[in-house]
DNA sequence: AATATTATACGAAAAAAATCGTAGGTAAAA
DNA sequence: TTTTACCTACGATTTTTTTCGTATAATATT
């Protein structure tokens, strides 16, 4: 059962792995288009980092055609976590609490994320009472 | 009322504004023992980030004795929050209840954090309903 | 067939961060 | 007063990340 040594994307793969997770496969031109809707970037640029996360294992690629087309090789949520680990600690000294506090508390929630996150809140403490509290977290 | 220009700190900053912030006003010494709690580093490179971070403005120092005294120039919260910002965008496309929810749902909350938070959503939604929802919110 | 367009590969420069070594100063101890 | 211990300043190196230029091949266009 071998953990998969992900490595921790930066913040430009971020980018990138964003457009893949949203839109899907993609070309090196799609992904580059979509970057330059936020900032520019050259087109050797998102080239060069595609290659290197294909390298790192971030993504995969189909070079069937000679348009290569890629795809994200982690899954969203996965990913997401383990950066959230990572910022968790290292913005908020590991308090996870501190962080929701904060997301929640600092800007304009609607009432319909409010009752969201409430459902959520139930779901977790029937967890909590149907569950042991002592389990195992493995990471 | 002029916001000041709050460079993004680097990770390697926030592990000291971290230790600032807990500890108050510290020596390099100081603060270079609680980095070494979580990994090596030499003295003269804690010394140099404070010093960087002092240009920066990060950091203020009080140099009347011989031996330097660094304290934070950032509030906890409001650093946070900015970096909570760039996170919120970079990792979670933007979306702060995603990474509420996964906060929440990825890891074992206990009850008295849950309390907590139901506690916060219902001051929210009192002053939501006591506030215009239309608060322009200036950047 | 010749030309223009669009791709990939890849080395390497540029930029950003982190780390360290060494010089030199001050103060306490011997 | 000499020695020892600890401190700051600061240049410079190393590492990591980002960005780009150029060579070259394949495809489409005229």
């Amino acid at each position: 059962m071998s953990k998969s040594p992900i490595p921790k994307p930066t913040e430009s793969e971020l980018e990138i792995l964003q457009v893949l997770w949203q839109h899907g496969p993609s070309t090196v031109r799609f992904v580059n288009d979509e970057l330059n809707q936020r900032r520019e970037v050259g087109y050797t640029t998102s080239l060069k980092l595609l290659q290197l996360m294909l390298d790192k294992g971030l993504v995969l690629r189909d070079d069937d055609s000679k348009t290569h087309v890629y795809r994200a090789a982690v899954r969203e949520e996965e990913t997401q976590g383990l950066l959230l680990d990572r910022f968790v600690d290292s913005t908020f000294g590991g308090s996870a609490m501190k962080l929701v506090m904060q997301a929640l508390g600092n800007r304009r929630t609607s009432r319909e994320e409010l009752a969201q996150i409430r459902r959520l809140l139930n779901d977790i403490e029937i967890q909590n009472d149907t569950t042991p509290p002592s389990t195992p977290d493995a990471q």
